[in-house]
RNA sequence: CGGGGAGUAGCUCAGCUUGGUAGAGCGCCAGCUUUGGGAGCUGGAUGUCGCAGGUUCGAAUCCUGUCUCCCCGACCA
């Protein structure tokens, strides 16, 4: 490919609209451009980067095992409304409707056309397992698309769903999914780390989500490099113990007792003089609305909730915070005054963390009245205790007992085991040996493929631009030549060079612009080619061509050897030929 | 949807407070000079000042409405 018949338009500033450094370097670069907000077209060097990850994705299911299909985008909202999605994935669902009028949906995902499928082509456990995928365009009615490609409106999605006769046969596919995406993300040079995740919207009985630590990540994922734990922040637990609870002293034997607290209207309040109750000492009362019936969380004063986590005990993961007007109507106080003592009309939750807490302040259902002293074991009836809160940094591994890091993540891949939530609501059933009709046991595995070639750059640039693995690189190899006339020599070896490097099949651009030096180096650091070749006057007085890795060393090379050296220099540098892959 | 910011040339922005009829840099076109790290000079083209309405002799500027984009929060690959 010569530059000058191709279109790489690079930008010397970045967009007005771009925050994060791979979503400026993603237009600068010249890989796409905005059509609105959350829709970008692909310009021939993005499509390159793209069409390689996408490849790359390709090789690795085919080699677990995984069958390609290709399902439509426009689906019928009936299939939607039998697995019970339509109502709850409502908010993200694209609806059009055509010229009777009838709705239909733009697929966010395809769990319920895959299960359509198999519902009407498996019949027999001798069919099963069976695993499909596809790589297409997903369209999802995100609430706010944001940084690009990381979060679109249309986006594209690998997304992969197995079918198994038994519950052996679904781990087993869910190991090679897993291990599939472990190879795929590494060999798009890509740092990404496997962790507990929540099944959430999804359903089914466990997942783990495929995360790129990046500091614009919107995830935060908690680990130990110790044990080796990881999860996702929704997910996480720590071995923090019930009895770092309570003061220091033993309060437990006296009674409770209310006292004036005027103003206070937050923790941090109470925390201050004259009241000095530190936040761990105090318990935050959060009053839920779930189908318009409350429920009361108790978390300690100085812990969040996590929102999956409350999901799964409140039983729905559609909840609300309750208005100020229902909470009077339900415990007679105004926020900042709540308390559960003496509640027993509506269940409490209560954070594990409190199990036995003594002595602890908590508000006494009087607006400007607080309550000391409370013994939850005997002052509270709590419902259940369960783990409500988010884990913090520092607290005790799980695994290890060593304090727990975190830090933000971008997600790139999730796997999940779904089991029958699907098969059964659509009737993918299969005869078993015995004769007897059983549900396929599921597992679905996406890879926001889009999202992965962004995460690429935000884990691989420096101030010049981006920095590609060889394995996705738009093209691997940059000629620059550093004259451009048809007789001139230097312009005549660099085409020499392009077209050798051509014959043996390597990924290379040739550099034919008739403009100065500087502004061609600056062009090829920025789109990020891993290599560049500079044929100039200069050069050629040194004894050769210029070698340059993005980021390595210059050197000098025989234009004889150029070629070989380039093929060893790739061979060497691709993360996709990387043979301790076949090791493990 | 709530909170914040912004819409002026292809891009990045100034002008708006204090109304007087459109600017800079980059890019683009032409010419000359230059030629190893985003060149210099000269000349040139390019705008319904997001849109609609209002106030005014006169609106990019003031007022009202509306749309779009960006950031923070709830959702997700």
């Amino acid at each position: 490919m010569y530059w000058s018949k191709t279109l790489i338009p690079t930008l010397k500033e970045s967009p007005a609209d771009a925050e994060i450094i791979s979503h400026k370097l993603l237009i600068r670069a010249g890989l796409v451009r905005k059509l609105t907000g959350g829709l970008y077209t692909f310009l021939p060097m993005g499509l390159k980067v793209l069409r390689k990850v996408e490849k790359i994705v390709r090789e690795e299911m085919n080699r677990a095992g995984a069958i390609e299909v290709f399902m439509p985008a426009l689906q019928p909202p009936e299939i939607w409304q039998k697995s019970g999605r339509y109502e709850a994935a409502s908010d993200v669902l694209f609806k059009v409707h055509d010229r009777a009028r009838k709705e239909w949906v733009l697929g966010p995902t395809h769990e319920e056309v895959v299960t359509t499928l198999v519902a009407g082509e498996i019949n027999s456990y001798k069919q099963l397992p069976k695993n499909f995928y596809q790589i297409q365009t997903k369209f999802r009615d995100e609430i706010r698309p944001r940084f690009g490609l990381m979060r679109a409106k249309e986006f594209i999605m690998k997304d992969a769903y197995s079918f198994d006769a038994d519950d052996e046969g679904a781990n087993n596919s869910y190991r090679a999914m897993y291990d599939a995406y472990v190879r795929i993300f590494r060999r798009c040079g890509l740092v990404a780390l496997p962790v507990e995740a929540d099944t959430g919207v999804m359903g089914g009985s466990f997942s783990h989500e495929f995360m790129v630590p990046a500091e614009t990540g919107e995830d935060f994922m908690v680990y130990c490099e110790e044990s080796g734990y990881a999860a996702n922040l929704e997910k996480a637990v720590s071995g923090l113990k019930p009895d770092s609870t309570g003061p220091d002293e033993d309060r437990s034997a006296l009674p409770t007792e209310e006292f004036p607290t005027p103003d206070v209207r937050t923790i941090e309040d109470l925390t201050k003089a004259p009241f000095d109750v530190p936040a761990s000492h105090q318990i935050k009362t959060l009053v839920m609305m779930v189908d318009s019936k409350p429920a009361i969380i108790l978390l300690r004063g100085d812990h969040q909730l996590n929102e999956a986590k409350a999901g799964s005990v409140l039983g729905s993961t559609v909840f609300r915070p309750a208005e100020p007007a229902e909470i009077i109507d339900l415990l007679g106080a105004k926020p900042g005054s709540l308390g559960a003592v003496g509640v027993s009309t509506v269940p409490v939750y209560a954070d594990a963390i409190l199990e036995g807490a003594t002595g602890m302040v908590t508000g006494a259902n009087r607006d400007g009245f607080h309550l000391r002293n409370v013994n939850i074991a005997r002052d509270i009836t709590v419902t259940r205790f369960a783990d409500l809160r988010n884990v913090e940094e520092g607290e005790p591994c799980p695994q290890s007992g060593l304090p727990l890091k975190i830090r933000r993540s971008i997600e790139v891949g999730h796997v999940f085991k779904l089991g029958t939530k699907y098969s059964e609501k659509l009737g993918a059933l299969f005869l078993d040996a015995n004769g007897k009709q059983q549900p396929c046991i599921m597992g679905c595995y996406g890879i926001g493929v889009t999202r992965t070639l962004q995460a690429v750059i935000e884990q691989s640039n420096d101030k010049n631009g981006i920095s590609w693995p060889v394995s996705i690189a738009p093209f691997e190899v940059c000629i620059t030549a550093l004259d451009v006339g048809d007789d001139n020599p230097v312009f005549q070896l660099a085409r020499k060079i392009h077209a050798q490097l051509q014959d043996k099949g390597v990924d290379v651009i040739l550099d034919d612009r008739d403009l100065r030096p500087g502004f061609k180096f600056k062009d090829s650091e920025l789109v990020g080619f891993p290599l560049r070749i500079a044929v100039g006057e200069k050069g050629l007085a040194k004894g050769g061509v210029e070698f340059k890795p993005r980021d390595g060393e210059l050197e000098i090379v025989d234009p004889e050897q150029i070629v070989d050296k380039t093929l060893t220099w790739l061979r060497e540098h691709n993360t996709s030929l990387d043979r301790s892959m076949d090791q493990d």
